[in-house]
RNA sequence: UCCCCAGUAGCUCAAUCGGCAGAGCGGGUGGCUGUUAACCACUAGGUUGGCGGUUCAAGUCCGUCCUGGGGAGCCA
């Protein structure tokens, strides 16, 4: 329907109205109870018998039912009431009354009369279940289900706790740029594009321009898109994903794991603080997991965590268990011996100090075990695997100049990265979260594509 | 890049050893006690992902390609 007769609607029912109802959000649907209110939102299911309507509405902010007798509305609009379609957009005026026989909020709406603002087709996504690919493929229908709608807002929310931690802490936010000239880390695969006349890079970390901002403004971060061209086709991978990453001058791996600690009790407490009912009942998710979430967190080495893995797997009699906890000296590990690990602890796991060889050029060396990479990840509980990689950066120009050229990258990349070496340079730490990874541990999902509104994974580009 | 699984009605799935392609939901029609993924009856709806092969006969077996899903590697 086009807007201009929406309106010329909209004011006929208006019009028609005796008294001037008061256009309310469900969610405030409380503080109105005994009130004649508007409801605005959309059909998201119906039922009805013969002298019956009932109408489950949505209005973005909540969800209720809205319920007639035969006789209580307009007749024609009782007929209608048992054949609109789902998601229709309609205006609905009633009474709010407590109700424990309601769905959604213990409350429902008396109805007087409602309006279609816009009758809908056929809605693809029924009341059954469908498979993944389906919903992935009309994920812009999909948002608005019960579900989605709440992981959304606990996104939302998670991402408020974020900024306002660092905000609060002294931390200024400095955002990197997303075109880059070069690999950031030399490892993972970039996504490359044209810049003018020249190729340029999406960037995969803001890190390194963290690293400049911190030596200018102390406390630092920055918060935004980051793209990795792997071609990595499992639940714990997108090709497009946020990440926070706060940086800090004078910060040894101590301090950074201490600010990890910190950071990761207060998100986790933000998130409970406003959504726990309903991570609890919506999400069907144990919360109980997330309120352990207090410090300290476990911090073992690398090393330690090595003989833990096989005295694992030494306990263990399947054998592809056995051969899934194989480790070479030395090696990194993978999702399995992460997995194995942190299900032996009821809160986030620290591992510092892995091998230097496995590690990124910007690695500080454990002067105690030239080995060993100053490094930590934070590895979140339940098999939800690294939510956190972070670290002391190498802040010696002589050994920056080895590591880079033991890595096999161009110096002339590098630059003004070397630059933050010569004037001035001082031991400094940070780390990356990946806010999807930290939305699926806290909503307790499967998958990472319902913790982002148009996820973007090897195979899909599109809705 | 490699390994595994799947593709049948709009959606979710079934079809025994290779032997007449079915059900629920959704749509339509009618009924119905405050329904909770409401329920009951009737009804329409199919080139079984594409191509090729084996066979009297292929949704089913073989080859190949495409699409999707899970995992490895890599990573947040």
């Amino acid at each position: 329907m086009a807007p201009v007769a929406a309106r010329s609607m909209m004011r006929r029912f208006f019009a028609r109205s005796a008294t001037m109802a008061e256009h309310v959000y469900i969610d405030r649907i409380a503080d109105h109870v005994g009130q004649e209110v508007l409801i605005k939102g959309w059909l998201y299911n119906r039922r009805s018998s013969k002298k019956m309507r009932f109408l489950q509405l949505r209005d973005g902010t909540g969800f209720i039912q809205a319920v007639a007798a035969a006789g209580e509305i307009p007749e024609a609009k009782f007929e209608l009431a048992d054949r609109l379609p789902q998601e229709s957009s309609i205006i609905v005026r009633g009474i709010v009354r407590k109700e424990e026989r309601a769905p959604f909020c213990g409350h429902e709406l008396g109805l007087i009369d409602f309006d279609v603002v816009s009758e809908s087709a056929d809605y693809p996504i029924s009341k059954k279940d469908h498979g993944d690919a389906f919903l992935m493929d009309n994920r812009h229908l999909w948002l608005r289900s019960y579900k989605q709608h709440t992981i959304l807002r606990v996104r939302a929310t998670i991402i408020k706790a974020i900024r306002d931690y660092f905000d609060d802490h002294g931390f200024v936010l400095v955002d990197s740029p997303i075109f880059t000239p070069a690999a950031c880390e030399g490892t993972s695969t970039l996504f490359e594009t044209r810049y003018f006349e020249q190729k340029a890079f999406l960037s995969q970390s803001g890190q390194l321009y963290q690293e400049a901002a911190c030596m200018a403004l102390a406390k630092t971060y920055c918060f935004g898109p980051t793209f990795r061209a792997e071609k990595s086709k499992t639940r714990r991978h997108l090709t497009e994903f946020w990440m926070v990453e706060p940086e800090v001058a004078y910060l040894d791996l101590d301090g950074d794991m201490d600010l990890a600690e910190d950071f990761l009790v207060y998100v986790v407490g933000r998130a409970l603080e406003k959504h726990g009912a309903e991570i609890r009942e919506r999400l069907e998710r144990d919360i109980k997991p997330l309120e352990n979430v207090h410090k300290p967190f476990p911090r073992i080495s690398y090393d330690d965590a090595v003989s833990r893995i096989a005295r694992i797997r030494d306990q263990a009699t399947d054998p592809e268990i056995r051969q899934s906890l194989a480790l070479e000296p030395e090696d990194d590990f993978g999702s399995p011996h992460e997995t194995e690990l942190t299900k032996r602890f009821d809160r986030p796991l620290m591992v510092h100090r892995y091998p230097a060889a496995v590690k990124a050029f910007y690695m500080k060396r454990d002067p105690d075990n030239r080995s060993r990479a100053l490094c930590v990840d934070v590895l979140a509980p339940e098999g939800y695997g690294e939510i956190i990689g972070g670290g002391q950066r190498e802040d010696s120009l002589e050994a920056l100049l080895a590591e880079i050229d033991r890595h096999g990258l161009p110096q002339s990349a590098f630059t003004w990265f070397l630059d933050l070496r010569r004037y001035g340079s001082v031991p400094h730490a940070g780390f990356g979260l990946g806010l999807e990874r930290t939305v699926a541990w806290i909503c307790g999902l499967h998958h990472l594509r319902e913790t982002i509104p148009f996820a973007r994974t090897m195979d899909r580009l599109a809705p």
